[in-house]
RNA sequence: GGCGGUGUAGCUCAGUUGGCAGAGCAGUCGGCUCAUACCCGAUACGUCUGGGGUUCAAAUCCCUACACCGCCA
């Protein structure tokens, strides 16, 4: 079974922050997760690199737009590596491919007559040199969201796609796949949208000079929206008309600022294109501080690495997929993170497998007892796995998270019931021996979602996964008899408040 | 102004088709002391936003008022 996830291609005007982060995270997060079922994922993320904001930005670095792309473009794969990304594929809109997939596009609708010339007027900035949504525009004191300067309006030349057309198709297809739309709360508001009219999307610009070429008589620059939504074509490969082996995507990740691109444009294209729709669009909530949004001119950043440098890339991937419940608005704040981390992952995961192996090393010289798991541990690790798969299908990692967090709180509850410390050895040697074998689910559990973490307690039980190929199965209840235990390792470091 | 949503414990939220109001965290009390001052057990906490209605029975269904939020204009 093949499973295909994207997250949106980030626009480079900017460094990632919190944000980029935790859409990247929850992919990365679903890919690890359908990867240890067995499943064949793809996983695609990306710079959006076109536009002339980002020829304004270079020059005012004073380095070419090249320069620029490829620096900042880096600077976003460095992030993943150190947030411990798993994509398959890094895409740039600057690629080759990409722009003959996009002119490609561009050509099989012009034949079908879904791309036709026309006029387009619109809300032009002259010194930034752009044209500018209407959505971003006040009606009574039209001024350039950028500058601040006045605008005015411009008529050119422009070619269409004809999104008019795919009005009743879509309302249609989403009444008979609710579920593509998530949350399930947003579809309302994309039927709504689309009940009141589709006006036909201008697709081109002849202003922008960076950008990719329309195959057209003229030379018009493609729209950055048009080009940015077929990466996810380009993304799996598009030849003859037939996209390669991994379409449709399973699970597109977006913020929710972007719903309407991706649940109206997006799919239009593709029934233009006679190509299956993706399985589901879904689009999350934004982190905030004080219940206000973050932004950079509210001085309310939110530094991932300050994060990841201060508690580490399992503390900060655990917080912001814990936390919140996957869809909402989330309220950051240090004191918040700090609980988390504390009673969670140093409390309850961190201190179980330590005093585990403590009582490893004390009872029986640092060697596992043999694997014997009692019917209600197993029943309920069955149960838990049940759950979990349950929960990453409705891409609920809250729900996921608290799952397995009861098997974590089984297993500490059935060493206080037990006391192996001072039980008869028979005894001690069956509750540790579920002790073993839960952490050992466990391990893998978490996978997707501290991969770090997973490791190390890989090392501590002395298992031997190859990595990418580890696989969620009761199997992993069984831990050979004799193994004996590696060098016991604090996982998390309780932070002193 | 139009459409939609939300309002439940100090905080964050769960509450299938109406059937004795729940969880986690914070609080309080106790136990344990293998363990990272951890863990375990017990416990208090509510006018389910206000008002009206349907029903044997309403957090749940209907009407209404208020507050907040989202999308559109």
């Amino acid at each position: 079974m093949k499973f295909y996830i994207t997250t949106p291609i980030y626009y480079i005007n900017a460094e990632p922050h919190i944000g980029h982060c935790y859409t990247t995270i929850a992919a990365d997060c679903l890919a690890r997760y359908h990867r240890i079922k067995g499943r064949d994922v793809f996983f695609l993320t990306g710079t959006d690199e076109h536009g002339d904001k980002i020829v304004q930005a270079a020059s005012k670095k004073g380095i070419t737009v090249e320069q620029f792309t490829d620096n900042m473009s880096g600077i976003f794969r460095s992030m993943w590596k150190k947030l411990n990304i798993s994509y398959d594929r890094f895409i740039r809109t600057t690629e080759k491919e990409h722009e003959q997939i996009v002119q490609n596009v561009f050509k099989i609708l012009m034949d079908k007559g879904d791309i036709y010339p026309g006029e387009y007027s619109g809300y032009y900035c002259v010194p930034c040199e752009f044209f500018i949504p209407k959505t971003k525009i006040e009606q009574s004191s039209p001024v350039c969201p950028d500058c601040g300067r006045p605008v005015q309006v411009l008529t050119e030349n422009s070619y269409f796609f004809r999104l008019s057309k795919y009005e009743k198709r879509l309302l249609e297809y989403f009444s008979k796949n609710p579920e593509m739309i998530q949350p399930p709360f947003r579809i309302d508001e994309v039927k709504n949208f689309i009940s009141q009219g589709l006006a036909d999307l201008s697709i081109t610009r002849q202003t922008s000079s960076w950008g990719i070429q329309s195959p057209t008589p003229e030379k018009y620059s493609v729209y950055v929206w048009f080009d940015a939504l077929l990466n996810y074509l380009t993304g799996v490969g598009f030849k003859d008309g037939k996209p390669g082996r991994y379409w449709p995507p399973d699970v597109q990740l977006i913020g929710k600022d972007i719903l309407r691109f991706h649940t109206i444009i997006w799919p239009a294209i593709l029934m233009a294109l006679n190509l299956p729709l993706p399985g589901k669009i879904f689009a999350h909530g934004w982190w905030t501080v004080g219940s206000e949004k973050i932004s950079k001119s509210k001085g309310n950043i939110v530094d991932p690495v300050y994060l990841m440098e201060r508690y580490g890339t399992d503390g900060f991937r655990y917080f912001l997929l814990r936390e919140v419940t996957f869809g909402l608005d989330g309220e950051y704040s240090e004191e918040k993170f700090i609980k988390r981390y504390n009673s969670d992952l140093a409390n309850d995961l961190g201190n179980l497998v330590n005093r585990t192996i403590n009582l490893v090393e004390k009872l029986f010289g640092g060697v596992f007892p043999e694997s014997n798991i009692s019917t209600d541990m197993e029943r309920l690790i069955d149960n838990v796995i049940a759950e979990v798969e349950r929960s990453m299908l409705n891409i609920s990692f809250t729900d996921a998270l608290d799952n397995i967090w009861k098997i974590i709180n089984e297993l500490n509850k059935l060493l206080d019931r037990e006391k192996p410390w001072n039980a008869p050895l028979d005894s001690a040697r069956h509750t540790i021996s579920q002790c073993i074998s839960g952490i050992s689910i466990i391990s893998v559990l978490i996978y997707p979602f501290i991969p770090e973490t997973s490791k190390t307690i890989w090392n501590i039980l002395n298992i031997k996964h190859k990595d990418d190929k580890i696989l969620l199965s009761n199997d992993l209840l069984k831990i050979p008899s004799g193994t004996k235990s590696g060098k016991r390792e604090i996982l998390f470091m309780r932070i002193k408040t």
